[in-house]
DNA sequence: TATAGTCACTTGCATAATGCAAGTGACTTG
DNA sequence: CAAGTCACTTGCATTATGCAAGTGACTATA
């Protein structure tokens, strides 16, 4: 059993509604292409950052500030001497498959020239 | 048949990736509101600004104008004197289904004080 | 027929988020 | 000891969001 156990509290809830508590912590244009990417097999800030989508460096950091604070995520040093962090997701993120397979699926259904590039287990 | 069969065109997109497309679309803090609004039965401008999260009347009509071009709603008058319009889910949008009903579960699972109002057909 | 009210927005402006480029510090390799 | 990599941070311009008030078409009531 790792930290993924807590429930996420939202300080001003706009409702109690489940889907506008969800966006408040994942809509955006960026927050699920890092877990999106994570579910790809990638895990540092450098494999984040050389995605097609060519994420700014600092809204990068901010998103994985505010996973890492959700429990979404999880950052760990993977080697000393230099000191390398890698990010991975918790069972909590790890549940975030279906949306992620739901929206992609939508996507390829209803957008024209998109592409699923890799097979994602989600 | 209806106007829903033409897939949605992105001019500039950011990648092929399916779930980059859809989050241009979709992914911000208020699209799937409105819509999780409509699969609640909800269908007219006042109805949407009536819901506890309060949108913003200018973020509103920006929104409803969005999800028209993108064919995933429809604006059509219900009545004449005085003209009143309702909006409804397109094929497209009835297909956001499984997006909303994974993001929703993923929200009662996860996040503390959560409450599904009402059932939904999602 | 003036007054008030509803519906579906629009406008103006302040605040916050995003996007771009450059910089930083710890560390390693040649 | 110079150059490079990694994981960020900072500064600033641009864009989006949020709030309040206003608009115009229409109706219902006095």
């Amino acid at each position: 059993m790792n930290n993924t156990n807590k429930a996420i509290s939202i300080p001003d809830m706009r409702s109690p509604c489940p889907i506008a508590n969800t966006l408040d912590i994942l809509g955006d244009k960026w927050t699920l292409l890092v877990i999106r990417d994570l579910f790809a097999g990638k895990s540092t800030y450098s494999e984040f950052q050389s995605s097609p989508e060519k994420i700014p460096t600092n809204i990068l950091a901010n998103r994985l500030k505010r996973l890492t604070e959700n429990g979404i995520i999880l950052k760990t040093p993977y080697q000393e001497r230099p000191v390398r962090y890698a990010y991975r997701l918790t069972d909590k993120g790890l549940s975030l498959g279906p949306v992620l397979r739901e929206m992609a699926n939508w996507g390829v259904n209803n957008i024209a020239a998109t592409k699923a590039q890799i097979k994602m287990n989600l």
